[in-house]
DNA sequence: ATTATAGTTATCCATATAGCTAACTATAAT
DNA sequence: ATTATAGTTAGCTATATGGATAACTATAAT
């Protein structure tokens, strides 16, 4: 459960950055070495690399380095732990209406808006 | 769509914090005013009201004054971009296989693995 | 044997984030 | 009229983040 949530936390952070977004859309096409990753971005590599760094951890992508090249690959386990969040969410959103109380509390609130 | 990215940045980064997420989380099954949000929290009210904020300028969340108390709704807009963010990679990540080099280039990948 | 390539390591910097306290405002409640 | 409640505003602090450069290692390529 701490675990889950602390995942959530790295995982959402991850996707929080447009650059790591990107990286991700392009590896979900299909595993890139890092220099191929980073040629569109105006960006030391250093730099470029806290970025893949960050993915990993987050366990979104895999790496492996053979000779001097380092390949990364998307890894689709944990964007399907982030969906299942939005899928709670949204069952209980849609649930709402289960309970006539509720209801009525929020069509009072609704007529209440302009 | 920078604005789309834009978004996703503001959107990510709100979600990426066990205390918003719970915030979420309660305010899916029905609004709340913020004193109540913020009473399972150890935490003054400033630094609370801070995640208020950026939940709401995420657009996760509206909120309103009336009187003195300020009552927080959740808005499910928002959540369902995220939630298209992920389709939209599953279906890439589904559709990987369309391609037969792509399907050779990774069941050589596959074999190579320990 | 040299040189170029692909990362890595170490260090540094500016800004953002998440928290705090203290002091304040405005609206109930007594 | 007082007092308590629910937020708000205004600083302050420590740490995290996203970027940079410089110097290094290890593996091709010539």
């Amino acid at each position: 459960m701490d675990n889950y949530n602390a995942s959530l936390d790295t995982l959402f952070h991850a996707l929080a950055d447009p650059t790591r977004r990107a990286v991700v859309q392009r590896l979900v096409k299909g595993p890139a070495p890092v220099k191929e990753l980073a040629a569109p971005y105006d960006m030391a590599l250093p730099s470029f690399m806290k970025h893949i760094s960050v993915l990993e951890e987050a366990g979104l992508i895999a790496s492996k380095k053979q000779g001097r090249v380092r390949t990364c690959t998307f890894n689709p386990d944990k964007l399907a732990a982030a969906e299942k969040w939005f899928d709670d969410q949204r069952t209980i959103w849609a649930s709402r209406f289960d309970n006539l109380d509720t209801l009525l509390t929020t069509l009072q609130g609704e007529t209440d808006e302009t």
